[in-house]
DNA sequence: CTAAAATAGTTTACTAGGAAACTATTTAAC
DNA sequence: GTTAAATAGTTTCCTAGTAAACTATTTTAG
């Protein structure tokens, strides 16, 4: 079973990014906050009101599935969608001020989650990866 | 926003992933395989006739995701499921004999693409990176 | 100026994954 | 031997992702 156990590293990065993902998801479960919400707070952290079309180009996923996790963090009362442009067509997302208050803290969690998740290999080796991945990020991206 | 761009290897490794599954599925849809479906094929192609136990473990996925992949691979007459065990709760699964004559140009086209996809990268660059999500993996899953 | 094309966002249909509750069966305890 | 616990698999509910079809606007071409 050499093919499936030792040479696909896309099966590698899958595990790993799912592990990643349950582990932060468990670790968060306390304020009902998945990594894609996280994630979705953190950029709206620092690009408070842009619009949906380029949330999704930043986030780098399409503006469907972009609108249905608006949906779900709109309901919950975390952010605020404002057709607010001449183009009523383009539609601002805000942190909503509940969920201010909570950023810093929550930001700090997911780092210190982060620090820990990844703290079997060095600082060095941690480099070597990220270099390596962005390389294939890149040459994938431009594939697609 | 350096935390979000900079330090995320875990969005990295997320990205990647996603990339990786993207293009293979495109690249699969001529013949309507998914990966995960391509995946549990190649495992019942070593493990023919495994319960749905084993296979979870072997594929290392819940029980109910796994069930309702082997659903959707039922219906399209790919795999078998057999009750043939003294155990009448344990369910053997078989690769379907109008598959199997299928089973070995996927696998090659499989591997194509798997060659393709990681061009980028030499053979020392992948090794290294096989070492390093190999050790971030079992780290995470002793987390687990 | 009006019709066609482009754009922003939404909805729907599909695959995929985790968690928890459930059914049926088997094993273990008493 | 009967009841309780464990086990194999399924179902249900949730999040998340892609693709494609859709609505409502705005822009562009003629």
């Amino acid at each position: 079973m050499k093919e499936v156990f030792e040479e696909n590293i896309g099966l590698l990065i899958h595990d790993v990014g799912r592990l990643l993902r349950v582990l932060y998801d468990r670790q968060m479960a306390s304020i009902g906050l998945t990594r894609s919400q996280w994630l979705l707070l953190t950029y709206l952290f620092f690009k408070d009101g842009i619009n949906q079309k380029e949330l999704a180009s930043l986030m780098d996923m399409e503006k469907a599935p972009l609108s249905r996790l608006l949906d779900r963090m709109e309901i919950k009362g975390w952010i605020i969608r404002r057709t607010e442009s001449q183009d009523r067509r383009v539609k601002n997302i805000y942190l909503s001020e509940t969920v201010k208050p909570l950023i810093k803290s929550i930001r700090e969690k997911a780092a210190k989650y982060r620090k820990d998740s990844l703290s079997i290999l060095s600082d060095k080796e941690l480099n070597k990866l990220k270099d390596l991945l962005q390389i294939l990020k890149n040459d994938l991206t431009s594939k697609l």
